[in-house]
RNA sequence: GGUUCCGUAGCUCAGCUGGAUAGAGCAACAGCCUUCUAAGCUGUGGGUCUUGGGUUCGAAUCCCAACGGAAUCACCA
């Protein structure tokens, strides 16, 4: 980094003094060298062509024999490929760039101060009817990993999750539990409290179903087509009736129900509880939308009054987006109710007033781009500072081999059979491996299964850039070769061995000794990680990190394979080559941590 | 039909603020464990970057169009 900016200063002074020409530092085009040529960094000369008036390769000479009359510390020798400036860079810059990275705690990362701005991170947020399955694992991570990231960036982070627990759906659930439940609970089933009551909402399903088949084919027998039959069906099935009928004495405050409600709720909440710590994920507030779905209706009202929204003639509201090349947006019903964004505004309005926030970004699946898009502009109609250019991170589908992710379809990975299956296999694999995990306790192994698990599937997720959608092979994923977490994680771990075998005493101290390309390779590749995780922050693309640590972890390997580093014989190389060991899992452990990947101090 | 997103090796994915001969992994084949951890390393084969135009010294990358796929266009959340 360092290096980089001494040598756009230098080229930005060469041209002014061959050329005459102030030229901005974004027209210095530095990248690494191609393993081909000759060099470690390249400066691209075809901008400077306009000034120099001279073929490409002159140019580029004349570059180079000012840079290194000039920068005789930085740049040792240079060669030139058609437009190409190939630059060798001093040994002694790079140990410089290795000590560095070796004393800063924080390399890499911008430091959260008071000043920072506030951001808040919308994830999670699940329906309190069913548990949660591989597309909310995505969002889990997702959501975990971009707050890392933020904070890693420089801001202050909140956490946050709105969690959908009123509406019909719950009502469902409750329902099939009275009716065919006998009392069951988590305790007495030993079942998670979530996956009770999704049985339950199953249940409701199979019984409304069959409902509607009986009652379908009733109407058609007294002469109905089926059609109508089946709407007949949908508006008087005694089922949906008494769920809708539960729905209005919630709404209401009936006391048994909402003692039923919150008491299935409390089961839920503890089974998610469990799913977001096998995860590794919170939240620093957590809203309810029982708590927040009244909320929008004065925001509405106000905006009505300013003029920005209409009212119909049956009363009710809308928001009129033509302008902005959208469609009209219902805002509320007839009878005043809310419709899903005017709770959103609520939500807005009700974090505002706890937090000052700067920036909003809400993790949802990519099927809500365009409910994104106008919650925008309707937040910045009605004066929320953030609300223009709220974030959207919007993600893609996991689709499984045969088919979508889909609950309706039935094809369901669920999220706590994954984790476990996750878990085991990775303990099944370092069984394989008993040799090596010699001398651990059965406890310690556990916990390297855990780690290692995790990481796979954590990994297997992040990698992938989010706006994409992504397929989801069960099998594949099990799979711990290859550009995966447990590879990063191996060679995590494999340092840590090396540097407990040394004994942790070693000092580089003021080391002259000389760098072999790989090692400056590896140092260069190093040095690149400030520069991921702030694209990562900048473009709100986590997937940068995860591909960046596959790279090093890469880098490594081929080092690791080339040289000895315990038995190097030259003290001060030995020190070197340590330092750099330590330096890799150093960023390595950072890097994955910032995807909320942990690392085994052995495997 | 409107809007948004995607299309790179047989498969899963990188690369995209324009730069040199487009990269990994999986799968296939051939090697490498008396040596700091072989969950590893080395090598071989595998590509009209969907197609066609445009912008320019230069395009997988930017623009336009077509084709293919996905999402959305509810008084559901």
């Amino acid at each position: 980094m360092q290096i980089e900016a001494q040598l756009t200063a230098g080229v930005v002074a060469a041209v002014k003094e061959l050329y005459g020409q102030e030229v901005p530092e974004t027209m210095v085009q530095l990248s690494a060298t191609k393993k081909e040529f000759e060099g470690h960094l390249t400066l691209v000369v075809f901008p400077f062509l306009r000034m120099s008036r001279k073929a490409p390769e002159a140019t580029a000479q004349e570059i180079g024999q000012h840079l290194v009359g000039n920068l005789p510390d930085v740049v040792a020798r240079f060669n030139v490929i058609k437009g190409f400036l190939n630059m060798v860079i001093a040994d002694a810059c790079w140990l410089n760039l290795l000590a560095e990275i070796q004393h800063d705690g924080q390399w890499g990362l911008t430091p959260v101060t008071d000043e920072s701005p506030l951001v808040m991170i919308e994830y999670s947020s699940p329906n309190t009817n069913k548990p949660l399955h591989l597309g909310h694992v995505r969002n889990n991570l997702l959501g975990w990993a971009l707050a890392k990231v933020m904070e890693a960036n420089g801001n202050r982070v909140v956490k946050t999750n709105i969690v959908n627990d009123r509406g019909i759906h719950i009502c469902k659930s409750m329902l099939a539990w009275l009716k065919w439940g006998n009392g069951e609970t988590p305790e007495s089933t030993g079942k998670k409290g979530d996956h009770l009551i999704g049985d339950y909402y199953v249940a409701f399903d199979k019984h409304y179903r069959a409902e509607l088949r009986e009652l379908t084919d009733k109407f058609m027998a007294e002469g109905m087509d089926e059609e109508a039959a089946k709407e007949r069906a949908e508006k008087e099935s005694p089922l949906m009736q008494e769920a809708r009928a539960m729905l209005v004495k919630w709404e209401h405050n009936d006391p048994e129900v909402r003692k039923l409600w919150q008491k299935m709720n409390a089961w839920v909440y503890a089974g998610f509880d469990e799913t977001y710590r096998a995860l590794g994920v919170g939240f620093d507030k957590i809203y309810y939308e029982s708590q927040t779905y009244l909320e929008g209706k004065d925001k509405v009202m106000e905006g009505l009054k300013k003029g920005l929204f209409y009212r119909r003639d049956d009363g009710s509201v809308w928001a009129d987006l033509t302008d902005e090349g959208l469609d009209e947006k219902l805002l509320l019903r007839a009878d005043g109710t809310s419709v899903y964004m005017t709770q959103d505004i609520g939500t807005a309005k009700l974090r505002y007033e706890d937090f000052p926030i700067d920036k909003m970004i809400y993790v949802v699946g990519n099927e809500q781009n365009y409910h994104f898009q106008v919650l925008s502009i309707l937040l910045d109609k009605l004066g929320f500072k953030w609300g223009r250019d709220l974030v959207h991170f919007s993600y893609g589908m996991v689709e499984l081999p045969n088919g979508k992710m889909k609950s309706r379809e039935g094809t369901v990975v669920d999220a706590d059979d994954l984790i476990a299956k996750m878990i085991e296999d990775a303990g099944t694999m370092s069984e394989d491996k008993v040799n090596k995990l010699e001398g651990i306790s059965e406890a310690e192994a556990a916990e390297i299964a855990r780690i290692v698990g995790m990481g796979a599937l954590k990994y297997f997720i992040l990698k992938v850039d989010a706006r994409k959608n992504m397929l989801f092979n069960p099998e594949e994923s099990i799979d711990f070769n290859g550009n995966t977490g447990p590879f990063i994680q191996y060679t995590y771990a494999r340092i840590r061995s090396i540097l407990r075998k040394a004994n942790g005493q070693w000092a580089m101290g003021d080391c002259q000794c000389s760098l072999s390309e790989k090692e400056i390779a590896l140092i260069q590749r190093l040095a690149a990680f400030g520069a991921s995780v702030a694209q990562a922050g900048s473009d709100y693309n986590v997937s940068v990190i995860a591909n960046y640590c596959y790279d090093l972890a890469k880098e490594f390997n081929g080092f690791y394979h080339d040289f000895q580093i315990l038995k190097e014989p030259d003290e001060q190389k030995r020190a070197m080559r340590l330092a750099l060991s330590e330096a890799v899992a150093k960023v390595i452990k950072t890097g994955l941590g910032l995807l909320g990947i942990e690392v085994p101090e052995r495997m």
